[in-house]
DNA sequence: TCACCTGTGTGATTTTGTCACAGACCGAAT
DNA sequence: ATTCGGTCTGTGACAAAATCACACAGGTGA
């Protein structure tokens, strides 16, 4: 990560915005920012939780989801390099209790900044302000298309979109558990597998332990694009 | 709504915020601001539309609302007075689509501002940035809750919370169609009728023509706050 | 009075979620 | 190599919801 860099290259490397900052904020950045390291698992923020700190993630991502109370979960969006929990940022603005969880995923590096800094800048530097207005702004897109997944898609069709969306960063083979789609979907394990099977039973992907190949890719495009809806009315 | 009123004095008594900004922000805001009308049932908003203005209403409500491709559809959230279509301004200041549909469901009188106007105050003006921001976190929230409602919320349980919601403010009656509930909540008409009627067979409410009266509200209480999960694990 | 539109009721079928197990795979310890 | 414990997967039975296909009731206007 940083090979030699001080601190602030770093940063303006991955935060490219900064650079527009005033000098002044980014002196502050400097001397206050503390750099955060998270290992996989470890949580950011829990549901509930009053936000003291607004985390720039420098390197791996973080989850952010809801849990229902059977423990079902279900994925809102990542936060990647480059970005920040702005529903941290949220929080820290509008005084509300974070709404939601957000996990690493991966080891994640990032910067730490104090509520009160963030306020600060948030005031008086239109150069943050455009950068956390359009992280929030991505997320509730994002947000909104989740709620239209879940509330029309069919399992099938949302599974056949996620194996695409994997596939195409790694190949044709998506390394991952029932159990990680089911929580990504917010379904539950067993209607994964269910319709994994089935998608297997007609040759369209392998199963194997923590594994799922696709076969055949265009058949999986096909359902993903809603096999059954010929679009009424 | 103006009762011999400035149009300025007008907005200032709906955007207490107004009286914040910069006096050449004013200036402009009433020279170039337009005030529009619309009547109930009336688009402000198609999804995919590009945005050329952002509502601030005065007067009515707006829905904001995903649809499937079936023609069920959901509701994400209201615009009342005081508030504005954020979405809109999301969309304007990162040039995206709009992602759903706004539609006015009472007459709505608004303000309407120019893109290139709300740009202007958005980079220049920090009590203009607040205010947007502020309602831009609000519904993001929001709309995270109501992920987790449909992934995670039986639909009985989530047609008692509406109806508790919407008799607190008209006694213990709700005017309203089974057709009209299940667009709010994503669901069908059928569904919505079937469990209504359960309801009614068990004495909780009464069913009439476009009409639901509640009659035991401790009853409703109970099945809102998940009459099923005892909590696993 | 009748046609017509909107709102409701209901059965049959499919899809999803839940519960309850069983069995399969894999690394670590004996 | 065998056993053990954990994780991952498969499956049957049932409940909850969505979808399809109708029937019918209540009100409006011609």
């Amino acid at each position: 990560m940083q090979n030699g860099a001080t601190p602030l290259e770093t940063a303006l490397a991955i935060f490219p915005f900064l650079a527009n900052t005033t000098s002044q904020t980014k002196e502050v950045f400097c001397r206050q920012s503390e750099h955060l390291k998270l290992s996989a698992g470890q949580f950011i923020c829990l549901e509930g939780d009053v936000c003291q700190h607004l985390a720039l993630v420098l390197s791996g991502t973080a989850r952010v989801y809801k849990m229902g109370n059977s423990g079902r979960e279900i994925t809102l969006y990542r936060i990647e390099a480059g970005e920040s929990c702005i529903l941290t940022a949220s929080c820290i603005l509008s005084q509300q209790k974070f709404p939601a969880f957000a996990v690493a995923e991966t080891a994640v590096e990032a910067i730490g900044i104090s509520a009160s800094h963030l306020r600060d800048w948030m005031t008086q530097d239109p150069t943050w302000q455009g950068y956390i207005f359009g992280l929030l702004s991505q997320r509730l897109t994002v947000v909104m298309e989740v709620v239209e997944e879940v509330a029309f898609h069919r399992m099938d069709v949302r599974i056949s979109t996620y194996l695409l969306k994997m596939a195409d960063s790694s190949g044709a083979t998506v390394q991952t558990t029932h159990e990680a789609i089911a929580r990504e979907l917010g379904s539950s394990r067993e209607v994964v597998s269910r319709i994994l099977k089935d998608l297997e039973k007609r040759g369209i992907v392998n199963l194997t332990r923590g594994n799922i190949s696709i076969l055949k890719l265009n058949e999986l495009t096909k359902i993903a694009r809603g096999s059954c809806n010929p679009s009424p009315r």
